[in-house]
DNA sequence: CGATTCTTTGAAAACAGTCAATCTGTGTGG
DNA sequence: CCACACAGATTGACTGTTTTCAAAGAATCG
């Protein structure tokens, strides 16, 4: 299982094999079920998750009761809720496997202590987390210029390996349209 | 100038004399004007640029040719765009001053060095960094699930001090409705 | 004052949401 | 292996919201 990891963090870093057996004995294997928790409202989130295999998701309850979606993950994805995870305050999400799925997942204080001993483990958390910046920068743009069909078509361009792994009403839901009108665009979009 | 970002700083971290020197050799004020810009698409980014007086936002032109504003900032604030920094690549966005501002910049060259002199700077940026993410994934979350009032209402709540510094049409684009609809969600909340 | 820039208002058209019904495919238990 | 339940997707009719276009009213600045 942490074959997969070894392989992921190559492709980004070069770590020595000693540095790998310290990653290694620090990470510890989880299998979640499909529909199985990660993470529920009211915990407080204290790992950080790299996914070997599977699909999970992580959302928030509306005042309305409705699920939104932030966002979605699959192999050699990370997920946590950072802001409890860096804030040590409950968290106002959940996450839940889409599928059947496999992590590593690190304790924040092992995680921590990681990133003193293993200079470049810290710098490549560093350019994840610039990443997700720059993600969520142009997901707000995305938001606040395009439009319903738009956001669609860049979904589909952005993530296509999302587009056939989760189900359309939760693709709505990311999007933040109702199941009805996504539904409609993309019939729409089929008869052109 | 160095006094307001010194004051701004040492709340946020502790920084030995010597060390603030270094990082007051390395700064460059800089003025600006209304209206004037700090970067235009096609540029890079290579600063980054505290604001000690003023007021200025970061926004892209839509396909359609409008400006859609990502985000204000104003005293104590930083702005760059970060996508353009950390690639290298010519950026896709404007940053203009919406007010006579004054900034302190360094380039991404001296940042890394001061980075690397002094690990309470580094780590300064990075909580700083981590910040913006979560701030960004909120304003996510608020796109795909409230209303266009709701969105309005947590603008007022999370940012009064923009509220009356900023022209009506501009919190309008950053919060991706068109002026019209904003000026009338305003009048009927006024109205109660 | 005159010229911008910003805000408001009205009316029509486009768009998205809701509710309810139906359709489809999948998988489980008898 | 079939029947049924269940989750997901689609469709129609209706309602409500938002955009667009056009015009006019404030406010600000040189």
């Amino acid at each position: 299982m942490f074959e997969a990891f070894k392989k992921y963090i190559l492709e980004k870093t070069s770590l020595t094999d000693e540095e790998l057996a310290l990653i290694e004995a620090a990470s510890v294997p989880k299998k979640l079920r499909k529909k199985q928790y990660l993470l529920q409202e009211g915990d407080v989130s204290r790992h950080n998750s790299f996914i070997v295999k599977g699909c999970l998701r992580l959302y928030r309850l509306g005042t309305d009761g409705n699920e939104h979606i932030l966002r979605f993950a699959i192999e050699n994805w990370w997920i946590s809720d950072r802001e409890s995870y860096s804030t040590g305050l409950p968290t106002k999400y959940y996450i839940d496997a889409l599928e059947d799925s496999e992590l590593l997942t690190w304790t924040k204080q092992n995680w921590e202590a990681l990133e003193k001993k293993i200079p470049a483990f810290a710098e490549f958390r560093e350019r994840l987390l610039a990443r997700s910046f720059i993600a969520n920068q142009n997901r707000i743009n995305n938001h606040i210029s395009l439009t319903a069909e738009e956001k669609y078509q860049h979904f589909m361009q952005d993530y296509p390996d999302f587009y056939n792994r989760v189900p359309l009403h939760m693709i709505a839901s990311f999007l933040g349209v109702s199941r009805e009108t996504l539904s409609r665009i993309r019939s729409q979009y089929a008869h052109k």
